[in-house]
RNA sequence: GCGCCCUUCGUCUAUCGGUUAGGACGCCAGGUUUUCAACCUGGAAAGAGGAGUUCGAUUCUCCUAGGGCGCGCCA
């Protein structure tokens, strides 16, 4: 049992895709849990499946569980180098008659199933080789080796999310321990993988949650202690059904690249099933101080980009302006093909306390600072092009002029200048703000006029309101 | 078909038999204002349905409905 002080958990992914957010969440339980309890998170990839097992998928997982900053300890252990460990239990198993030798076709299996769900029995391996005498073997039949299940009675597993849930013995049948090509099963492998691992603390998704009843079967037939079992609720898409590829961009990548930050997707997928009373903004010292199992909620919960983006902004908020500076460079650099230069570089730097202010995602953020870096002439938005019209490019060849006088070329001088000069010119304050906006910017909406000025400096901030100006 | 799990505002959730059912996102209104955000204030918004247990059920039990998962020589 899951006994002593230093728990173990692990995730353990199969390598056939993405990490999407669901497996994500599970990592991040796992890793919450581990750290809560100062004890191991383990990553163990579940490859055993030659087929659909690819390098590439193993890579794009641990860049995901990388990017999130969910560290694992030790080295990442594959499955597949463990077959042999895999085959000799399921040969003990064999030894003891705990297991048996069945030569059925899959054609029989197949024909056996839909007899059962006709006739409305379980879907199940009917045991016709269970006490078959050997000597009736098939020649030339690779038999597949199955466990023999317990026929009656039931079986009880204990999960720390979902209580105690049991079953009836007649929904179990005896499942392959190994293929006719003498390779393990998934059933057969994570038992011994968790057990060789002392895993003390199994946090998987609920899809699993009848797998268990089979896992402890085989626990049972090995006389192995069974972990603590805690199934947490799927996660499900906006629409409700089921998480998939065809719901949107769900690989943890994907978000990244929408400019989502790792600590606003952690307590994004924290609170996606696990509370802590009115808690909603957790930092991760608080998340590894508060995580237990028992916050875990049962009903699975749907995906809502609309939290993801506040929680975004939020944490784009508590940034560091040098490293969001640098963020935002990386995406222009690669997005805009933008050369971008020293007084550029100053300029997204001195930008950033008032931009990060407006921005729900990295992406939003480096699109509001494209015109920072942009180069003169600016291109106009519709907006601007009628913020700019009429008496706009007279009044702004004024303003120019008076701007060129003013000594000290800081937010608060200019606040004040732009202020007399619209007073005088018995203008509102917006009728002046709003074309210099424009001819500043090249859009109509932008951080405090003042500061876009500041930012831009006396030669360029002049250089583009001359663009706009109307000739003397 | 068989089995298991789930069901509180649109969404994520709090509630451990007694609350005006709380918070957050989103939404609406107002404030601030120089545009867009941010921020502040206020508002609308929920116990799937039905039985039972109980002095009293969102909370416990059962049934129904709806949803999910599983039933592979996939993991």
């Amino acid at each position: 049992m899951a006994s002593g002080s230093s728990p173990v958990t692990r995730f353990a992914p199969s390598p056939t895709g993405m990490l999407h957010i669901g497996g994500a969440r599970t990592a991040l339980f796992n890793w919450l849990f581990a750290r809560h309890e100062g004890g191991k998170f383990l990553l163990r990839i579940e490859d055993t499946d030659r087929e659909r097992s690819t390098a590439q998928a193993s890579t794009a997982i641990l860049d995901g569980l990388r990017w999130l900053e969910l560290e694992w300890d030790g080295e990442v252990t594959c499955q597949s180098k463990h077959i042999e460990r895999h085959g000799q239990v399921a040969q003990t198993l064999l030894d003891q008659g705990k297991a048996y030798h069945c030569y059925c076709s899959p054609e029989e299996l197949t024909e056996m199933r839909q007899r059962a769900k006709a006739q409305g029995r379980p879907a199940l391996y009917d045991g016709r080789w269970r006490d078959r005498d050997p000597s009736d073997a098939p020649q030339g039949v690779n038999p597949v080796l199955r466990i023999k299940a317990p026929r009656q009675g039931e079986t009880v597993i204990h999960d720390r999310v979902q209580g105690e849930v049991r079953v009836s013995n007649r929904q179990l049948d005896d499942f392959i321990l190994l293929r006719s090509d003498q390779t393990p099963t998934y059933m057969l492998s994570v038992v011994v993988d968790d057990h060789d691992m002392s895993i003390t603390h199994i946090i998987r998704g609920d899809d699993h949650l009848t797998n268990a009843f089979r896992q402890q079967v085989i626990y049972d037939a090995l006389g192995w202690g069974v972990p603590e079992f805690a199934h947490i609720p799927l996660l499900h898409g906006t629409d409700g059904a089921k998480l998939s590829k065809r719901h949107g961009a769900l690989s943890v990548s994907a978000y990244k690249d929408m400019g989502y930050l790792p600590a606003a997707m952690r307590n994004y997928l924290l609170r996606l099933g696990w509370s802590h009373g009115d808690d909603e903004i957790i930092s991760n010292e608080q998340a590894i101080e508060w995580f237990n199992l028992d916050s875990l909620g049962k009903s699975a919960a749907r995906f809502d980009i609309d939290k993801l983006n506040y929680l975004n902004g939020h944490y784009i908020r508590q940034l560091d302006d040098q490293e969001l500076s640098q963020d935002v460079l990386n995406i222009l650099k690669s997005t805009n093909s933008i050369t971008v230069d020293q007084t550029a570089q100053q300029r997204l730097l001195a930008a950033m306390p008032e931009f990060k202010q407006r921005a729900k995602t990295l992406i939003e953020l480096a699109d509001n600072c494209v015109f920072l870096v942009s180069s003169r002439p600016l291109p106009l938005t519709e907006k601007a092009q009628s913020q700019l019209s009429e008496q706009a490019p007279a009044l702004l060849a004024e303003l120019r002029g008076k701007l060129e006088t003013t000594e000290h070329w800081t937010a608060e001088a200019l606040d004040k200048a732009i202020r007399t000069f619209a007073d005088k010119k018995g203008l509102k304050f917006g009728k002046v703000a709003q074309p210099l906006r424009a001819a500043l910017t090249g859009g109509a909406s932008s951080p405090g006029i003042f500061d876009v000025l500041a930012i831009l400096g006396r030669e360029e901030s002049l250089g583009r309101i001359q663009d706009q100006a109307a000739a003397d």
